[in-house]
DNA sequence: GCCCGTTGTGACACTGAGTGTCAAACGCGG
DNA sequence: CCGCGTTTGACACTCAGTGTCACAACGGGC
């Protein structure tokens, strides 16, 4: 059973996605974000504008798209730690998830992250990533961490852990990209562990 | 000697600030952020949308703005820390400065941060707001930590450490502005604690 | 084969942010 | 009053994003 009922049309949409994905990562790797146009991207994958806008609801969506494609290991590597490993060191090996594949493919990965720092309208998508992020990974860490005497809603204690968590994981990202001298998992053991103790 | 050496034009340029961003404010409050045009506020303050842009460099330029002034008194805050307290209680003890002003002031404190989290325009401007503070608190929060052997640049695990920080102040600040029944400053009290031990 | 409704597409027009250019208006010292 | 530098507004332009509409492509039923 497949998970999504992907019926041929969805699998034609997606496959348009990918061709204007990829004609639009050229481009951006070749003229930078800003300055490529949603024209260009259009005409590369052989449509009007008014089309790429049914793809793809903004330019940024490009980016968003490749970001979260490239980071729903996470949420399935948090659920596979082991249940007793405390909230703060179970994020740090589901970060593995991602940091590993960085690493592997580093060639690629590091102007990936350039870019995303260098170009200030991509600093507002990192955000949106992060946000979608911390709505799936919340309710995970909430279920490690003590419970709390009649509190209603999402644990707050858990949002902090794990929106703090994604700010090591982007500190240790941009100090990578920059370095290429040091690992990045090293890089996130150090950071990590110095906010809160790794147990 | 003033520190910025005001001008009679500087002045000017600021009294017409103050007012520009007076109006935009009124015009925020009563259709929201993205329903307000320039033209509008431009309108609204008696001058050309041209001229508005050689006042503020954009529409989110105003909310940027609004928030750099009510925060610059965390880095004065954490200057005047006892110089031997942890790095994570020293920002929990700065932040209060914001903090405390915005319970004061909650009235107006509370729709804006709604504001901030329910336009997703802002995110991007809280972002770059967070970026700001991040710089200037980091090389405070280096000062107090152990130093390391050999190690040239600006300190990651402080950067992580005060990035961390601001992302326990942003759950704190949008967990309040929702539900007026928590006092924030116990509120980011609860959350630095869960985090990080705030000896 | 033809007719049908559904879906994808392109053309056009429009709003709104932001920028470059230029000429006119303003303010002030001489 | 004159000149000089700054401020301003008008105009034109680019680019993102949206609404509307007419048309082409497709697939099924007859």
């Amino acid at each position: 059973m497949p998970p999504t009922p992907t019926t041929l049309r969805d699998r034609a949409r997606g496959a348009v996605r990918d061709e204007v994905s990829k004609q639009a990562w050229r481009l951006f790797a070749a003229q930078g974000f800003e300055l490529t146009t949603v024209d260009q991207i259009a005409a590369a994958a052989g449509m009007s504008r008014r089309t790429f806008f049914r793809y793809f609801e903004s330019k940024e969506d490009l980016v968003l798209d490749r970001l979260l494609e490239s980071g729903e290991s996470v949420v399935d590597a948090m659920h596979e730690r082991p249940a007793d490993e405390p909230p703060w060191t179970a994020l740090r090996g589901a970060f593995e998830a991602i940091v590993s594949v960085m690493e592997a493919h580093a060639v690629s990965s590091r102007p990936l992250q350039l870019m995303l720092h260098r170009e200030p309208v991509l600093r507002g998508t990192v955000t949106e990533l992060h946000r979608r992020w911390l709505e799936s990974l919340t309710p995970l860490v909430a279920g490690r961490m003590p419970r709390r005497r009649g509190h209603r809603g999402p644990d707050v204690r858990a949002a902090a852990m794990t929106s703090s968590a994604l700010a090591c994981l982007e500190i240790a990202q941009t100090t990578w990209a920059a370095d290429p001298s040091v690992r990045l998992s090293s890089l996130l053991d150090e950071v990590m562990g110095a906010v809160s103790p790794l147990d």
